[in-house]
DNA sequence: GCCGTTTTCGGCCCGACTGTTTTCAGTCG
């Protein structure tokens, strides 16, 4: 069983506990679980084979109880009791903005709705302003929220967003008396998607920006706007939070406003027992009622005696114990970065020529470059064969005595055929700088299939780097069905690197991957698989990736000079 | 249901906004 069907289910207990109204903090201990599986750099099956689940933060005894039944028989009782006691359908209610536990109870027992097409009847029909502490106002709001539900995806890729926000802070940054704009929230953690866009500022007059923020002309509506924030939908349907403080509280506010909520929730209580209140305003002393104010997120973490924690690493795992200890890494930057090694180039389907690539790289001040066009077998993305690839090599030759200032690495990123086997001469392969293999076909088969197929192509001794190994798609596309442990440990054995592609869509490894791969001390490589010259700016993303899995410089290949990346390659 | 630098029992993050109220419940992040 996969962690994310046991996170389901876990999720599911906790709506319905919420139904139920059964102890918030009973219900709080469900979804931390939730979260904690689905941020698992290991398998769940595996965890309980070898009884470790205790080791998950907020497993206890009765939760390792019943992970235990429903990875080994495939069903719990206990969730199947507390399923025959709802309607079916009652919790898809609680997927609507603004329908919580109270009123989905109070729509199923007076008017026994049990769907969200359902509830739209009746709010249509008039029978839902009716009820008690319920109105008109009510009711359609919640009509809008499900007509937006329908109209736009849940989450949207990290890749998306950033282009809205970035022309939402152009717009934002020429407020007057407005300072310290930064987005916060999963966009500034990097989380692979984004729900809504948390952005937050200074002000000395919070509700003037806050008017000025509502009034903005790519805002479409406005769900929410107080003194001090406001929500908004903008136009292409993504929500944007703004949250306005005074000046000297930057730095509590930004942390507060970063989240995730699950780390909020682990720093708060640990202040809690040192006698301290965080807030988004500051720091009181719970005796005095004292506050202090912080500038910096820096310094309001110092405070509590913790290493600074970067945003990445804030998802509520372990990160506060690691800062406890000062464990906290050096996370590897985007600065640190002196090539890549997997570009496309119009030799198969990129865009641009190996020196339009090869030129964009040197002004991003990179050392090297590797071109990794597609081989022969896929027809569509006009791959090379072994005669246009000798070219190729001629070419890159060529190009390198001609240019200077970045190493042309001659590479091909080789298909993987369904049987495991490489579509490119060893003989060829052999005398490339380094050889990309990749799947980009045949996804449906069964893991075992999969799994295979993988490692017998990374025991290939001419491959050197496994692309994107799961092949997902965001959004949309879901990861084909490989055991990735299998693979790591493959990979270890065979020195083969492993792959973080940057391209938005991808980001494949994705985090926990990259966590667990770095553990096993695989060597990683960060590229962008671009397309064309502006692709070169994926990078970012797969920067965001390798923080979020731990990443030091020493983890990634591509932080070493060229001399280096040379001796790695040929050792 | 989890967990412990006071605790194996008694706590459990904190504040903003809305709509329906006449002091607050519900929801959200």
């Amino acid at each position: 069983m996969k962690n994310s069907e046991i996170a389901k289910v876990f999720q599911d207990i906790a709506d319905l506990l919420e139904l139920h109204g059964e102890n918030q903090f009973k219900i709080r201990a469900y979804q931390r679980v939730v979260r904690a599986i689905e941020y698992l750099p290991a398998e769940v099956e595996q965890l309980v084979t070898e009884d470790r689940l205790r080791e998950i933060p907020g497993v206890g005894e009765a939760i390792t109880k019943k992970i235990t039944e429903l990875v080994t028989t495939g069903r719990l009782d206990y969730y199947e009791k507390l399923q025959a006691e709802f309607p079916e359908g009652i919790s898809t209610l609680l997927d609507v903005p603004g329908i919580g536990p109270k009123i989905a109870m109070l729509l199923s027992s007076k008017l026994g709705i049990r769907s969200v097409d359902e509830l739209e009847a009746a709010i249509v029909g008039g029978k839902v302003a009716s009820l008690y502490r319920m109105g008109d106002k009510t009711a359609e709001n919640i009509l809008h929220q499900i007509q937006g539900m329908r109209r736009k995806d849940q989450r949207i890729p990290i890749g998306e967003a950033l282009p809205v926000v970035e022309e939402i802070l152009g717009r934002l940054s020429q407020l007057p008396k407005l300072r310290n704009l930064t987005p916060a929230g999963s966009l500034r953690r990097f989380r692979e998607t984004i729900g809504d866009i948390d952005l937050m500022g200074t002000a000395d007059n919070g509700k003037k920006t806050i008017q000025t923020f509502t009034t903005l002309p790519q805002v479409r509506e406005v769900l929410a706007c107080g003194t001090t924030k406001a929500s908004v939908v903008v136009s292409g349907g993504l929500q944007v939070d703004l949250r306005i403080v005074e000046h000297d509280s930057f730095g509590s506010t930004l942390q507060y406003f970063t989240g995730s909520k699950q780390h909020n929730i682990n720093l708060r209580e640990r202040a809690h027992r040192m006698g301290l209140k965080l807030s988004e305003y500051g720091i009181t002393k719970l005796a005095t009622y004292e506050q202090e104010k912080f500038a910096t997120e820096e310094t309001f973490y110092l405070r509590q005696g913790l290493q600074f924690i970067p945003p990445e690493l804030r998802e509520g795992q372990q990160e506060i114990e690691r800062a406890e200890q000062g464990a906290i890494p050096q996370l590897v930057e985007l600065s640190d970065i002196k090539g890549d090694l997997h570009v496309h180039t119009n030799w198969s389907d990129g865009r641009d020529s190996i020196e339009t690539m090869a030129l964009a790289a040197r002004d991003a001040g990179y050392q090297y470059l590797g071109i990794a066009d597609h081989s022969g077998g896929r027809g569509i993305a006009h791959g090379l064969d072994e005669e246009r690839l000798r070219q190729q090599i001629l070419e890159i030759k060529e190009l390198n005595q001609k240019i200077g200032g970045i190493h042309i690495f001659c590479s091909m990123e080789v298909d993987i055929r369904a049987d495991g086997s490489l579509d490119m001469s060893d003989e060829l392969m052999g005398e490339l700088d380094t050889v990309i293999a990749a799947v980009h076909s045949g996804m449906n088969q069964s893991q075992k299939q999969m799994t295979r197929r993988i490692i017998k192509a990374i025991e290939n001794p001419n491959v050197d780097i496994l692309a994107h190994p799961t092949c997902r798609l965001l959004p949309g596309r879901e990861p084909v069905a490989v055991d990735m442990e299998a693979v790591f440990q493959a990979a270890a054995q065979t020195n083969t690197i492993l792959e973080i592609n940057g391209m938005p869509s991808r980001l494949d490894l994705k985090d926990t991957h990259a966590y667990r791969a770095r553990e096993l001390g695989i060597k990683l490589v960060i590229n962008t698989d671009a397309h064309s010259a502006e692709h070169l700016g994926f990078m970012r993303f797969g920067i965001g990736v390798a923080r979020r899995g731990w990443c030091e410089t020493q983890d990634i290949l591509n932080t070493r000079p060229l001399e280096k990346v040379l001796a790695y390659l040929k050792g």
